[in-house]
DNA sequence: GTCTATATAATGATAGAC
DNA sequence: GTCTATCATTATATAGAC
């Protein structure tokens, strides 16, 4: 990457978001962080300013990559296949992103302040406007939401725990396109 | 109800869960419980031990309204209908539990710990089994779970902002009913 | 049943040496 | 780039008066 130096910034992102998804942003300390890296607190604050910051770049992280599914999906324009966005997201919530989507959604509240002006969580809402047709109707919002929450709880072992790490972003998947253009309900009279 | 004594014990309660769900649990100190109170700190600890035993007398108050589906469902025996059950949940979710609902949802790394053994947990997850067919497919289960989602989420105004209070609960209701038996899938081979 | 006063420990954060 | 030492603040919790 760019230029050699220690990976200690990399180091202190992993071990906090592995402590920030165990115990719960509040319930862990720098002090925990520091610990747990054999470094004194000090050394944190040389990489980040505040506690805050780890998440912030935890968050800045992710958001490049969200913003390429972005970009694509606003290159198609009218022609944006829903079910496409869905599975891009799919990929999305894979392999290194996982305990970040995971994060994210177990420590909402925490997060909350944060969330004003975050770079992901604005991204995210952009991708719901996305997802969700123009004046769509209330059932078909709050089933786009759910989408989004199957791609992110199917990877949760605890959520599906007879099934295979491999196979769980795949039912994750199914369930998910289920709920942006479910069976049976195209065009649909209502009430 | 019980005796005729200062109603303190509720007010924390109240005042303790509008916090929590506001700011979150942990960024709740008991000092911004009691100021909101106009009582001190000691006041706090005379009618609860701990911080946790105010969350906990919240998750029994709730408890034994999840007992009372959970009693009627494990009547049914063979012949319980699965909708009936989510109906019925829909009505929990309601009214004065709102709040509870979505603290929990919202807060569940915080109360990760507290989770181990707490009365509110163990009882959704006996509702969780008798939702899901036993030895379900795993996209079952994953659905079963978000269905449960929905029911909470549906109330939640950011969610659905330009829904009414009175429908979100309908809302919610439809999508979870959809989660739980989807149309055009009733027996299906999968894979 | 509510108070004042306090104990104790941990937190996020800073200053400045090396 | 990492350290020691320390800061101010806040937290939960307790003892004991009223």
């Amino acid at each position: 990457m760019a230029g050699r130096r220690s990976d200690t910034r990399e180091r202190i992102q992993q071990v906090a978001l592995d402590l920030f998804v165990e115990q719960g942003y509040e319930k862990t300390s720098l002090r925990e962080i520091a610990e747990r890296l054999e470094v004194t607190k000090a050394a944190l604050y040389y990489h980040f300013r505040t506690k805050e910051d780890i998440v912030r770049s935890l968050f800045e992280d992710i958001a490049g990559a969200v913003d390429e599914v972005l970009a694509w999906a606003e290159e198609q324009g009218d022609q944006l296949n829903r079910e496409d966005l869905v599975r891009r997201l799919s990929q999305l919530v894979q392999g290194r992103f996982v305990p970040i989507w995971r994060f994210v959604q177990e420590n909402q509240n925490a997060l909350k302040e944060l969330h004003v002006s975050n770079p992901l969580m604005s991204r995210m809402q952009a991708m719901m406007k996305l997802l969700c047709p123009a004046g769509a109707d209330a059932d078909t919002q709050l089933r786009t939401r759910l989408a989004l929450v199957a791609l992110i709880m199917g990877h949760n072992p605890e959520v599906l725990p007879d099934t295979s790490e491999k196979q769980r972003p795949e039912v994750a998947l199914r369930v998910a396109l289920e709920l942006v253009s479910p069976r049976g309900r195209e065009v649909e009279p209502s009430t």
